[in-house]
DNA sequence: CCGATTTCAGTTAAACTGAGATAA
DNA sequence: CTTATCTCAGTTGAACTGAAATCG
């Protein structure tokens, strides 16, 4: 048990999380702000409550989340019609461009991270690492996913 | 770009830190602390800000980790003999024997965690990671290792 | 005086639980 | 009445910076 590989996952990660970090933070950005804008990206008009259930976060997490997405004017809110109390989120003009510019900052970062794998090998992490994350979930999967149970 | 790396290593990360804190907390053990006791297994005797310099992290943070430890009975402190400032660290018989039934649940998950790869898979992985995180860490190198620009 | 170690105090980022108001 | 959503408020864990005392 020289260097177990749960030690690996964690450093990497801490890397990867760091480097992020600084390069997002010079865009205004946090790291779950940047997840939130990617989600939205890819699914327009969410709820708050789905967001954060996409996001494996409370709601009141992913609330304070969009306020501050809100506040900056990257994100905007309506109410969805014929449900009121529901408040449906999309990216505003300048979420997108700032998403975009996020986006190619975290690109770089991700393939200098990889940069000695080839694509296969890269494809191949990426499988490990969800099977990892798929072994670990049962215990914890009455938690994130409660409709299984009822 | 449908599922970034990047994801996939904080995905998989979260899961094994849940599965470890829920595990280690059953013991009264926080995960910083149980790497703590870690490395004080392997190196006994070191002082708290050489702990700090190998755990990566502040000299204040390891000195509230290992006060933790110490309040515990895990871990007592002795002043080095003829270094009056300097106290080194090393593990009980409390501490041994936490520290053993931790790395036996640890093994355990992590066990499970790699469950659908073979011992080379496994290694393959283990390396894979080690050369993300060294990918990574030249940007922030002048932060963990100050003497090598002085 | 300088450098390293320890430690007190305050702060931050990012999560959490609890509780209340509202809408379907 | 129940359930889901949103949000205010407080708390927690684990890191951080700042600053002070001590020792060699």
């Amino acid at each position: 048990m020289a260097s177990p590989i749960g030690y690996e996952l964690k450093r990497a990660q801490d890397a990867l999380s760091r480097a992020m970090g600084a390069a997002l933070d010079e865009l205004g950005l946090s790291v779950p702000q940047y997840a939130t804008l990617w989600v939205l990206a890819e699914a327009p008009g969410l709820s708050s409550a789905e967001l954060a259930r996409r996001s494996f976060v409370t709601a009141q997490t992913m609330n304070e989340i969009i306020c501050g997405l809100e506040g900056a004017g990257l994100v905007a809110r309506r109410p969805h019609p014929g449900h009121g109390r529901i408040k449906q989120a999309h990216l505003t003009a300048a979420g997108r461009s700032r998403l975009g510019a996020a986006r190619r900052r975290v690109a770089a970062i991700e393939a200098r991270m990889v940069s000695g794998l080839n694509p296969a090998q890269q494809r191949q992490l990426s499988v490990w690492l969800g099977a990892c994350r798929i072994n670990l979930q049962p215990l914890e999967l009455s938690r994130t996913t409660p409709r299984l149970t009822p």
